[in-house]
DNA sequence: TAAAACTGTCATAAAACTGTCATACTATAT
DNA sequence: ATATAGTATGACAGTTTTATGACAGTTTTA
């Protein structure tokens, strides 16, 4: 499912500019003129992300934003400010009125592609679903599969948001804990062994397509997948 | 071990995001929102680096700074202060009054990150955990991966910690209490001739890279890791 | 609602790692 | 050359850390 992205911008060759790109790099661009009809769009769907140009006709983006923020449903969408050079110094105000990032004008595309993933990243990770392939192994999150050599691999749900985990940061290892928060969220009163557990069924998972030995040991650290 | 990063910062927006960001990065931020709180803070635990907002209430971020540089154990700890755009012509006082570097608001988080490894590249070195190189033996903490031409090198725990204390203090002579202390904490009961022994067993490990050579012994005073 | 699948915890087995010691070496000074 | 203090090394028994199989309670599926 791709990440709705609600563009507010004035200047339509910008906001063309940036639909095309994200469009390009996956997400589903909406697009607004003016605040007004940002808000009826937003009314329709919850947008997962909102770049935000500063000046806007009408209402400018920090009310905008600050709008947004103190409104129950909308309160936990991530925005990016859009600002132009001159009207930096302001900036601290978006800061304030609760934007995540900001871009001065005149940006990358490619920056602010970056930045929004970052965003997502933290807030959303599950909309940023991108199918992954290591050595072989194709995890596709979106439609919750995995595949070696053509033959799909069954597992259960927390072996596959475990697998999904590492297979989005090879290499690095992480502690038990570190894993608990991340795939059974920082509340946990769940035992540190019980990783161990999983890792196990995650590797007798994978063994069926002699996948097992991508996830290692690190004795005292925790665990960490690699292909090596 | 994380790095403590003290954040003294009145306008909590900026507060939270800065430290939210540092976290993400690997840092422990420690946060205070003016100068008599981050006062106490120090007291408890003296932070590795300070990022220290111009303007505060009561004391003036630049007072702080000058107070913490004439203070014996806070002296040297580096100190990043944050400006507005407005005050920057005052910035050059920041710099008299000892900060290391400065930032102007707005600034992105990333490249404050920046800064501070770039800061603590320099003044502390072992804080930062990046992968070390030296004489084609690599070092990744992130990954606890050794490689040498190419070919990952195994050692347990006690040998990976030795290394990287030799690593991230390479041409530099150690007495075995010395190095007892810094890997296996100075509450230890254990005996000196120990080190010999995992000495040994690092050397071992390096030495199927033929990479042994690189922990030399000099006698009477303990070791050193170098090139030679 | 019954069957199937999944969870978290435990006890136990298996591996890997530790620290110490006795012994064999080595450098250095006399 | 020899004595001596400092190091290297191999073995080993004790610990710590992981892997594994079983199980009872839950949740999901059919």
């Amino acid at each position: 499912m791709k990440a709705n992205i609600l563009i507010v911008e004035d200047e339509e060759a910008i906001l063309e500019l940036i639909a095309i790109n994200l469009h390009q790099s996956g997400f589903n661009p909406i697009r607004s003129l003016n605040a007004e009809f940002a808000d009826k769009l937003i009314c329709e769907t919850i947008p997962d992300l909102i770049i935000l140009d500063w000046m806007l006709p009408g209402m400018s983006g920090i009310e905008f934003a600050k709008r947004l923020r103190s409104n129950g449903p909308t309160k936990k969408i991530p925005i990016i400010m859009l600002t132009a050079k001159s009207e930096e110094e302001n900036m601290i105000k978006g800061f304030d009125s609760g934007a995540d990032d900001y871009l001065t004008k005149p940006f990358s595309p490619r920056e602010l592609v970056a930045r929004i993933k970052a965003i997502l990243r933290r807030k959303a990770p599950e909309l940023i679903d991108e199918p992954i392939k290591i050595n072989d192994l194709h995890l596709d999150p979106s439609t919750h599969q995995i595949k070696s050599n053509d033959t799909s691999i069954k597992m259960g749900p927390t072996e596959f948001k475990l697998l999904y985990f590492f297979m989005k940061n090879p290499d690095r290892v992480f502690s038990r804990n570190h894993i608990l928060d991340k795939i059974w969220g920082n509340k946990s009163e769940i035992d540190d062994r019980t990783v161990d557990v999983h890792i196990k069924r995650l590797r007798d998972s994978l063994s069926a397509q002699g996948q097992q030995k991508m996830i290692q040991t690190v004795r005292g650290i925790g665990y960490k997948f690699s292909e090596e």
